[in-house]
DNA sequence: AACTATTTATAAGA
DNA sequence: TTCTTATAAATAGTT
């Protein structure tokens, strides 16, 4: 959508792949929040550019509202919290590899492994937008007490 | 982009949500495809309908050969391997920790924190790819195994 | 950073 | 549901 169709490959030029990448970006998680507002969905985008510099954006709450019943009020980073975590990943984890070790492997079970990967892939997902929401505020907040 | 212009807002007919979930959901994809391969960018996304499905993409590899030289033949889930993934968020959680008890806290460092703060959830997405890489390489795997 | 000619995505309709 | 089409939206190239 714009003067001229373009290949969908890399950008040679330096500087007009940098400027697609942001406009790029925007459009795609602008995208993103549009489809979690329209049809309640939860959507995580992770944008990382090729100087590793990360862009990331996430909206949508009732599966965040399932795996975090309350919101910690404050910003804690010990131990304890990050194995609690990591508890959740953990289980699956087990789960999954109790699955592998059955002898017979016939459709179900493997059914049965996509649903967990599916239970995975959303556990870690979550947990991961989760914490960069808690850093994120706890920044924010940093970033308040330093102004004048 | 339809015959009529539309409010970004929760769309109440039932039917029409779910179609656009799917329209929207196959753009959203094909947009971080693009993005990921005009722009040499690592680009995932995560989206979790209200019914609790989930879908996935993720693209591009640099990043992914970064944090992960050389690729396991096998897909092997047990604990060592597990603490293993772990290992580079709890350094990165530990430095975080130690920033954050500095007694003065100036812009410096902030920026060092939202620096660190970057750091940690590319370690995460990543790791994330990463997981749903090796499991969806051996639940295919199995599936081959179980065709006649 | 803006602009705008076009392409692309998609809301309704068939 | 799948296809079509009119229109809105995104964006490639330009200024």
């Amino acid at each position: 959508m714009g003067r001229r169709k373009i290949e969908i490959k890399r950008i040679e030029n330096k500087s007009s792949r940098q400027v697609t990448f942001s406009k790029r970006r925007n459009g795609l998680i602008d995208k993103a929040r549009q489809l979690s507002i329209l049809c309640e969905s939860s959507v995580a985008v992770v944008v990382v550019s090729a100087s590793g510099k990360l862009y990331d954006s996430s909206s949508g709450d009732e599966i965040e509202a399932l795996f975090k019943p309350e919101k910690p009020q404050c910003f804690e980073l010990d131990l304890e919290e990050k194995i609690q975590n990591y508890l959740p990943h953990k289980e699956l984890l087990e789960t999954v590899q109790s699955k592998l070790e059955e002898p017979n492997v016939d459709n179900v079970s493997v059914d049965s492994l996509i649903s967990l990967e599916e239970q995975l892939e959303t556990a870690l997902s979550v947990s991961r937008a989760r914490k960069a929401e808690l850093m994120m505020e706890y920044i924010e907040s940093l970033k308040e007490k330093v102004k004048p």
